[in-house]
DNA sequence: ACGATCGTACGATGATTTACGTACGGTCGT
DNA sequence: ACGACCGTACGTAAATCATCGTACGATCGT
């Protein structure tokens, strides 16, 4: 299976914001840049549960809008998040919108309900 | 008419990236942080012609997300991006995603078409 | 008071998104 | 070669989104 990956001047901020804007997929990129190797199972199995189909559309996503690497190897998928090209193209975006995850993170643990407000 | 806005520490990043994802709104943020005194009509003309039923759509969803300020005064709506909150929640995120948009503004005008992608 | 203007509300429609189950095609280990 | 595993493809269903036209309520200027 070869995915077809934007270029990095490819690349357009409203596709990676609209990426992003879903909690799904943003939980995607914190896991992804918190380090280590990731495929999907081990993305879904961190996440909780969520069916495969669902998650490979989610991939695609992210895929199409420049956000992640899907690199086939052997049976597995490797799933990088393209960090370089984005701090290239857009610099400062993606620690903004990960640190920016991280404090809404922080307020609904505090907020009683230990849920997510979505 | 008054309008509920969100308070700073209900903005959520998801929200704001969500609601930027999308090219007319991202517009609109850059044509209020362009700055001068903007009402619906006025950002309507600026981008062109569009229904101002469907922009009353897009204010909804740029004011439900913590974006902007929709202030009534006599019989306009004046619009204010809500730069001071969104700063201070999320530093650095809303000059990231400005930039990030002029550099593709920039790049489709060299693009040979003129036309925006999407 | 009247007509023009501003912008929302409502209702409709088509497109897109998110989600799931099932089935399939590769790859790995034995 | 066989069975387990990985992840996609496909079909489908429900929800959301983007857009428009029409109608309305409020305000302004005269």
């Amino acid at each position: 299976m070869a995915f077809r990956h934007p270029d990095r001047d490819q690349i357009r901020v409203e596709d990676v914001l609209s990426a992003l804007g879903n909690g799904v997929r943003l939980s995607v990129v914190r896991i992804l840049d918190a380090g280590g190797e990731h495929n999907c199972t081990s993305v879904l199995n961190t996440l909780g549960i969520t069916a495969k189909s669902t998650m490979t559309h989610h991939w695609r996503v992210l895929r199409d809008s420049g956000v992640i690497w899907q690199q086939p190897s052997g049976r597995e998928n490797l799933l990088v998040l393209r960090r370089e090209d984005l701090d290239a193209r857009y610099p400062g975006l993606l620690d903004a919108i990960l640190s920016g995850a991280r404090t809404d993170a922080a307020a609904h643990r505090h907020d009683g309900t230990g849920q997510p407000s979505r």
